[in-house]
DNA sequence: CGCCCTCTTGAATTAAGTCAAATAATGTGG
DNA sequence: CCACATTATTTGACTTAATTCAAGAGGGCG
């Protein structure tokens, strides 16, 4: 039958099938490119919140896109204390700063229902040198991670609290929009600890200025779902002193 | 004469002749590719204190790397104030932000006189086809450098003042130790307020938190001039609450 | 249904910031 | 090379943003 021709050659082409792969590590390729990369990218089942993709100082084998779901990625201190890095959205890559070293250097655990692919680094190198593009796509994709980093490490440090929190909101918001989301209404994966982790505050802050932000009508919170009434005076306050 | 002949191997092979080319991207190539990138490779005159390697949405078109001297790099906010990003040593590379996007993300500013090799990216992407390796090398110094950020967001947001300014101290030590340089004794080259600035601190606190060093024993500390008396107490402080 | 964990709220405390001012370096033009 | 202007650093006194401690409320899961 031809409908089952048409489903192989859908099959081979999981990346294109994927809402979200032009954000991924497959933006750019052609569709024969896209069958190679297909073809060393292992799709495991879905992992249940609270499972790791990897952990900190485990062998480096591969780097994993994100597909469904949301992932913290944390790193340890000599006190075995957590230090939030960051958030991951389906489309973004995680496990890069693996490469170097011959081991993760930070972990990976999903914050709820999520599905990764997992890409086994050596042949990604290997079929860099064949498909014209996707090495550079590679070091565009770290190129903007480090300065993703950057903005994070100037905003962490000098901001009010406030700012900080109004800041990780914005940035949420933008990110459901890329991948076709609402903007102004979403979900929190993370629970509040882990925001105040991130932004090196108090979980009792980051309760308090949820409250403020619904009280000055910038946001509605209930619970996780958070809801952008104001987004002016979201931004207002990223800027303000 | 064949002194002549020499001179000119020497000549084509500057990385060779660099003291930090084991830090830098031609770590790991041979003897014959080295002198492909030595080609590509563009040596300016040195910098003066205050110049600008580049500048924050300039149009992007090289990485650089150190050779001599010191680097600051910061990025700028809305109101034009600076936000300090991190301080580059020989054997660094910068620009790397600005491969995504085709403008750089922070400016990088000489702190004294300073060195810098200009890397034409184009031009090595193309010669990253040819010669095995390189492009893993960068993807590695890439990832060595999210890896480097990831630690900096951890510290910065929730270490104190006085353990902050101790990683910075053990940080840099570190570096010149690996240049070649003491690790007990060094010149800071830049300003108190860049520390600040990097560390999202008051100068006043800085200042203070160095003459605090200095009475319990821990440095010595003279105008620029760092000299490291007790490591111990020092990894202590980092590690402590 | 009830326990546990997350979140919220209030009150007291503190680390670090701000303001102010003196001192020390650095640079500039004559 | 000196005198002056400018900028960087230090120190003290006071203020404040955010933390810590304590306690209660709410939800979700077994």
């Amino acid at each position: 039958m031809s409908s089952q021709i048409v489903n192989l050659k859908k099959v081979q082409n999981i990346c294109e099938q994927c809402g979200i792969y032009r954000l991924c590590l497959p933006m750019g390729l052609s569709s024969g490119d896209l069958d190679q990369l297909d073809d060393i990218i292992k799709r495991s089942r879905p992992l249940k919140k609270g499972e790791y993709i990897f952990r900190e100082d485990e062998a480096f084998g591969a780097i994993y896109a994100l597909r469904s779901g949301s992932i913290k990625s944390f790193i340890l201190d000599e006190r075995g204390d957590e230090h939030v890095i960051g958030f991951k959205m389906p489309g973004d890559l995680v496990g890069l700063s693996g490469i170097s070293g011959s081991h993760y250097r930070n972990s990976a655990v999903a914050l709820e229902t999520s599905s990764v692919c997992e890409i086994p680094f050596t042949q990604l190198e290997e079929l860099g040198k064949e498909v014209q593009g996707l090495s550079h796509h590679l070091i565009e994709i770290m190129s903007k991670e480090i300065q993703e980093e950057h903005q994070k490490v100037a905003m962490c440090s000098k901001m009010p609290a406030d700012a900080r929190l109004a800041s990780v909101i914005q940035t949420l918001s933008q990110r459901f929009k890329e991948r076709g989301f609402s903007a102004s209404e979403f979900h929190l994966s993370m629970s509040r600890n882990d925001i105040a982790n991130m932004l090196g505050l108090a979980v009792e802050t980051i309760s308090r200025l949820f409250t403020q932000f619904q009280e000055q009508g910038i946001l509605s919170v209930d619970r996780k779902h958070i809801r952008i009434i104001d987004s002016q005076k979201l931004a207002d306050l990223i800027r303000m002193d």
